[in-house]
DNA sequence: CAGAATCCTAATAGATACTG
DNA sequence: CAGTATCTATTAGGATTCTG
């Protein structure tokens, strides 16, 4: 098996079947950007080329299962490229296509707006935190 | 329990400690986003409030735990608010808030971009799938 | 070095049934 | 109407082991 990713396949607003296939894809890209760890992969080789155990390292926490799975997603939806150097030691080293780096823009503005508004989210939660134990009254 | 969302905490680029901390917003708001069915009750809610079963018949295939739920999660980071009119039969009005208003538009900005450029994806898993399995030679 | 294969666990989605 | 509770099936994610 090669895939591995949701493919979320949400139903849209049935009126207008134009409507569903882009809600479709939207959905289905926010999945994989929103999964655990496209996002952070994406910014780190927005900073540069890696090699997959600089991508690891890097990172830290995680396991070569998903970042081998959230590399090959990424090359497959045509945002990140995959150059094999046969030498040695193999030497494989990943980077962002143009593809992939003309979604930084709208990704980045998403990042923005969350970085601005993330204490305005926190508020929101502390106060449903709190309030929500006992009924509405 | 009232949460049952991700909370991803995602382990950024070490050295900027405050890198650290947004990128954990930002993958936790994508994470939210980029659920099964949260970026679809938001556009429904875009267009004005709803009822509980009013967005249940929209959307159609949607559980009436995952709508809870879901809108549960929007009600808790501030994005839509709950309205109760005790009556009858009980009514609850969802609607988007003003910071709810406010994240339609980078991720409208996110959804363009996705409809923009969902052929050029289409085209590269399309390639990536014919061209995978034997290896690169 | 750069992965693939396997096994295992925890979280999540959905179906169903029930309640204020 | 607007949910909650419970249960089950599926999935994601991680640890470990192995290979070219």
């Amino acid at each position: 098996m090669r895939s591995g990713h949701h493919d979320v396949t949400i139903e849209c607003d049935r009126s207008s079947p134009k409507d569903l296939a882009a809600c479709q894809s939207i959905s289905n890209l926010l999945s994989r950007v929103g999964d655990k760890w496209t996002m952070l992969v994406i910014r780190l080789l927005g900073t540069g080329p890696r090699r997959f155990n600089a991508l690891k390292r890097e990172i830290g926490d995680i396991s070569q299962k998903m970042l081998a799975s959230t590399l090959r997603n990424l090359e497959r939806d045509g945002f990140v490229s995959r150059v094999v150097t046969p030498s040695a030691p193999p030497q494989v080293e990943y980077s962002l296509t143009p593809l992939g780096r003309e979604l930084q823009a709208p990704i980045g503005a998403l990042a923005q707006w969350t970085v601005e508004n993330a204490g305005r989210i926190d508020a929101a939660r502390r106060t449903y935190d709190a309030g929500s134990p006992r009924r509405a009254a």
